[in-house]
DNA sequence: GAACCCATCATTTTT
DNA sequence: TGATGGGTTC
């Protein structure tokens, strides 16, 4: 096996029965599963139909599948790469009637799922106040997670007022998702246990066909994919999870650390494999790293080495505010520019996402191009849930929900009122919210309305009509039309819905995208991507530009330089978890720490500012504690003085480095800074508001192709361009492509290349 | 039915 | 600071 050191090896080559291999941050586990799977097919003759790998994100399946097409070869395909969720979904399309439900369900977000609950507090006469929908939310998630029906959960919870109404809220928020035919996140686990408990021959049967599994990120596992995973492996015993406890950072949504802390309990047989051997980062980085998580109690036993030089010692600056914090930052990155670095060797990473704006607007003004991981999601916008509700309303006539949302958008003088009579006839009949739109002649009260709703029910019946068709892009955009969704937005003439028709164009790139991927494209199918695959995955990034992210979200990635700003008592570790009764709530700030300082490979640089806003007031705050915990000899502090609160004499304890900014001496470096700034690099993914340009940001993209001109496309190759028109700050291009035909397109999103 | 004002409340995130 | 939601007013 080429290139693996003997751990490794021997993980990658005991194949039969329990496996767990614990992956020290950095010991190249993605390597050893993907050698694995190749060792499966390879030297044992396993079938690859007979391989299931199983991942959080698709991202990770995504990258996983690649990496395992590459090194496998012939059959990879057959392999399943999957994440639990899209896992779930494909069993269930085919056996939910199994167990009395339907197999054409709709899937429910979050914000579904708000508008369920909000429902069912008024239909419970509930007061929002007392029982906030977003807690409720959580409640019921939680215990689905757990593997509690609302039976089991009012059991668990009987004689608590409270928690006995939250059961009840539990309970018809479940018989409302069921006669709207719609599924939760969590149902899509849930109901599949509850499939293979039900039907044993259903399970027999994906036992047989998934003789070998493996599950990454193991200790972001819940109960109740724990519960799944135990039914799937149970035949064969051929079960391999990799994962770190040290890397647990999503109790939070229910992770459970015990699956993997009790995994040789519950699988007495199985074989432990260390990977402690780290491949990535300086000696000293990883002996910081050590130092900080060794002060957690009750984790696997393992220390993490490396062959690596020790490199230079970590560096903490210690600033009077997070403005100047921000600054520092920048003028580092100058100097990591100046030193012949590019920007996407650099990660900046914080605890919370609203660290990011600080960061941001100083980088603006120091011209630095960055990209922001995370913030708001594509199809968390307003405009794609309204054309997202359509898209689920044609697809599943009984989802209530989806309909309440778009009844009445564009507006067409369908109110409040029309629409809870219609509610009251629905329940009276015993018939879904749709049937009673289509039947409106007969609710009594709406008389006034009737036309109106006639004419919607029409025009959905026209729209379900094309969808049987099959053409999905066509129908996407004959409802914007048709609705007059477009119309509406093209005349109000604002950048925010100049924006919002971006956005729209979008999400017809995604469908038509979509189309040609897939073999037989099917609107369920189209919402069901759309659902599971959350928009983090967008297109890859060409550009050099820093990365700014949440320390969540940078897991599993690396970059040579890192900085972790914001070190600071009751920001990190948060003051949330600080007041906690749960002492495991520190330690898990703590990995995350540690997954923090772990994720850079040469240079780590930690900050904290004595004074920051937060929450729109002036807070002052101590180092943090982990800081303390790096061993004194690995790192640098500069000007740091450790206790304060940055008032009076406070100043007096710096000693060398200059942690406090006058406030032009990073412009001085910019003028020095030996590399060009593009224009149009700066528009970052996640835009908080749709529409709303950040300050600073340049104009769109620079357009150096014409009518006739040919150009070249990411994703649609080469094509001529056929017209181009202006709308709003910027163009819209229609070009003819040799692979897909004609399309249009805006020139900011397009990114075309003269050629 | 829509625009506006005031009060409230704030981690982390994927599916 | 800022986003969000409820209530009020036109």
């Amino acid at each position: 096996m080429g290139g693996l050191n003997p751990r490794q090896e021997e993980a990658c080559s005991y194949t039969e029965g329990p496996l767990l291999i614990l992956a020290g941050a950095g010991s190249g586990k993605t390597r050893v599963i993907t050698h694995r799977i190749a060792y499966l097919i390879n030297e044992k003759s396993v079938n690859p139909y007979n391989i299931l790998a199983i991942t959080f994100t698709n991202k990770a399946a995504g990258a996983m599948r690649e990496r395992v097409d590459d090194i496998v070869g012939f059959g990879a395909e057959s392999i399943w790469v999957s994440t639990f969720h899209s896992m779930c979904v494909k069993i269930l399309r085919r056996f939910h009637d199994r167990i009395g439900g339907q197999n054409n369900f709709t899937i429910y977000d979050t914000d579904d799922q708000k508008a369920a609950i909000k429902e069912v507090l008024r239909l419970l006469s509930f007061d929002e106040k007392q029982y906030p929908v977003r807690a409720m939310i959580s409640a019921i998630s939680k215990a689905k997670e757990e593997f509690l029906s609302p039976s089991d959960y009012e059991r668990k919870v009987a004689g608590n007022y409270r928690e006995e109404n939250i059961a009840k809220i539990y309970r018809e928020y479940q018989k409302r998702l069921r006669s709207n035919n719609a599924l939760d996140f969590d149902d899509l686990i849930f109901r599949t246990i509850d499939l293979f408990m039900m039907q044993p021959e259903v399970l027999e049967m994906y036992q047989e066909r998934f003789r070998y599994i493996m599950v990454d990120e193991y200790q972001d596992t819940n109960h109740a994919q724990f519960i799944l995973v135990k039914q799937l492996a149970s035949k064969y015993r051929n079960l391999c999870v990799v994962g770190d406890d040290d890397q647990s950072i999503y109790k939070f949504r229910g992770a459970n650390i015990y699956n993997i802390l009790n995994f040789e309990a519950e699988y007495p047989d199985a074989k432990v494999v260390r990977l402690e051997q780290n491949y990535r980062s300086t000696s000293t980085i990883l002996d910081a790293a050590n130092g900080v998580i060794a002060n957690n109690e009750g984790r696997k036993d393992k220390s993490l080495w490396t062959e690596n030089p020790v490199g230079e010692k970590v560096r903490f600056t210690r600033y009077e505010d997070d403005r100047k914090e921000a600054m520092g930052v920048t003028e580092k990155i100058f100097g990591l520019l100046t030193e012949g670095h590019r920007l996407s060797d650099i990660a900046v990473l914080y605890r919370t996402n609203a660290q990011s704006r600080m960061l941001e607007e100083q980088l603006v003004r120091e011209n630095i191009p960055y990209s922001l991981v995370g913030g708001t999601n594509f199809y968390a916008r307003r405009e794609i849930r309204d054309m997202v509700g359509y898209l689920k309303c044609i697809s599943n006539p009984a989802d209530d929900i989806s309909l309440s949302r778009i009844m009445n958008v564009p507006r067409r003088g369908i109110g409040d009122t029309t629409v809870n009579k219609l509610r009251e006839y629905a329940v009276l009949k015993g018939i879904s919210l749709y049937d009673a739109v289509l039947d409106a002649a007969s609710v009594p009260g709406v008389s006034r309305a009737v036309g109106k709703l006639q004419a919607f029910a029409e025009l959905m019946e026209g729209f379900r009509r094309e969808a049987g068709e099959g053409n999905l892009s066509l129908l996407y955009r004959d409802i914007l039309e048709r609705t007059g969704y477009k119309a509406e937005l093209e005349a109000e003439k604002t950048d925010e819905s100049a924006s919002r028709l971006e956005n729209l164009q979008e999400l017809l790139n995604k469908i038509t995208d979509y189309e040609m991927r897939e073999e037989h494209p099917t609107l369920t199918s189209l919402l069901e991507e759309i659902s599971l695959v959350a928009d983090s995955d967008v297109e890859e990034e060409t550009s050099d530009r820093i990365t700014l992210m949440t320390l969540h979200s940078a897991k599993g990635l690396e970059f040579p330089f890192v900085f972790m700003v914001g070190m600071e008592e009751r920001l990190f570790p948060s003051g949330m978890a600080m007041d906690s009764d749960d002492p495991d709530a520190v330690e898990e700030e703590r990995r995350l720490c540690y997954v923090g300082i772990t994720r850079a490979m040469k240079r780590l640089y930690l900050s904290a500012a004595m004074r920051r806003m937060v929450n729109g007031s002036i807070n002052y705050s101590e180092v943090s504690r982990f800081i303390k915990e790096i061993p004194e000899n690995l790192i640098r502090k500069d000007g740091v003085k450790e206790r304060g609160n940055g008032f009076g004499d406070s100043f007096g304890g710096f000693s060398r480095g200059e942690p406090y900014y006058d406030e032009w001496q990073g412009s001085t470096f910019r003028k020095k800074a030996p590399y060009e700034t593009k224009r149009n690099q700066y528009q970052s993914f996640g835009m908080k508001k749709a529409g709303m340009p950040k300050p600073g940001m340049p104009e769109p993209a620079k357009i150096d192709y014409q009518v006739g001109d040919t150009v070249k496309h990411i994703k649609f190759g080469r094509g001529v361009v056929k017209e181009m028109e202006r709308g709003g700050n910027d163009y819209e291009v229609t070009v003819i492509f040799d692979s897909v035909g004609e399309k249009r397109m805006f020139a900011s999103l397009a990114k075309l290349r003269k050629i």
